[in-house]
DNA sequence: TTGCCTCCTGTAGTAGCTACAGGATCAAGA
DNA sequence: TCTTGATCCTGTAGCTACTACAGGAGGCAA
């Protein structure tokens, strides 16, 4: 079963951004929306972060480099918190994500061939007559 | 030089959307915004547009089609309704704009290799100790 | 005239943050 | 001990590019 490790002592806000590179409203944000739990505080009221939850946000900014919506992001959370999670769920999870991926590549290979099509038309003179913006307004509407 | 064509009477709001495809708020939208100019109106004001607005509409759907952003667009119409552009100067904006999709492009297989990477060392099982999430999350911060 | 559809305006919600105001607390130096 | 400046707290507003809704007015056919 998969932990998160624990072995350091309790940051504050601005240590924790400091070292996750994190923005520190950021890290407030991630618990307002529930992805980091409540953490404990000082007799002041200022949070100090323990190991697991430096872990988490670990966790979520690795989710979130890998495109992970935030919803994803929690869906992966509640399953490794409820602590019965099987591989099988986590993996489609994962390759649902995958299959997004993929096809914005797709769409944005086209639109880059669509792109470097007009732009190569183009005799970039000072002749305002620009086949860039012909291929722009298009034909005219049905 | 470049102009709207123009040959059919006004239409008003709702066929506006039908007819191009846009989402009736939206096209209120670019108006707000300043892409589309303020059509002329009924005497009970309703919003009636000409050839040229729909010209212009038409230009704005299919540059965000492409993937230009709303200020991209508004330099793009600029340069339009200035009516002196160069053709170089459209180049180079759309060039701009091609650059920063072949990046959004390389970062996306990136991470896509790396998802599927992950995911290939995943056994599928119910067996509950997950390279997933190990991958997830990660070593210790530093 | 009734009913229904479209239109009008202003405003709020979406994702995922980021930034700011106005006040409290902390820690180090004089 | 006092002061100064950094950090912390909260609540709220801003960003992009829309989308949706409420509540009221106009348009049109039966």
């Amino acid at each position: 079963m998969t932990e998160f490790t624990v072995s350091r002592a309790g940051l504050k806000r601005g240590e924790l951004a400091k070292r996750s590179g994190c923005n520190l409203e950021t890290i407030r944000y991630y618990e307002t929306t529930g992805l980091l739990h409540e953490p404990a505080r000082t007799d002041a009221g200022h949070r100090v972060y323990s190991e697991v939850d430096q872990s988490r946000l670990r966790f979520i900014l690795r989710s979130r480099e890998l495109g992970f919506t935030i919803e994803e992001i929690r869906s992966l959370l509640s399953l490794v918190d409820d602590g019965d999670y099987s591989c099988g769920e986590i993996h489609t999870l994962t390759t649902n994500h995958l299959q997004s991926v993929s096809r914005k590549i797709a769409d944005l290979r086209k639109l880059e061939r669509t792109l470097k099509d007009i732009s190569s038309e183009c005799a970039k003179g000072n002749d305002p007559d620009c086949p860039i913006i012909d291929a722009l307004a298009g034909p005219a509407m049905k």
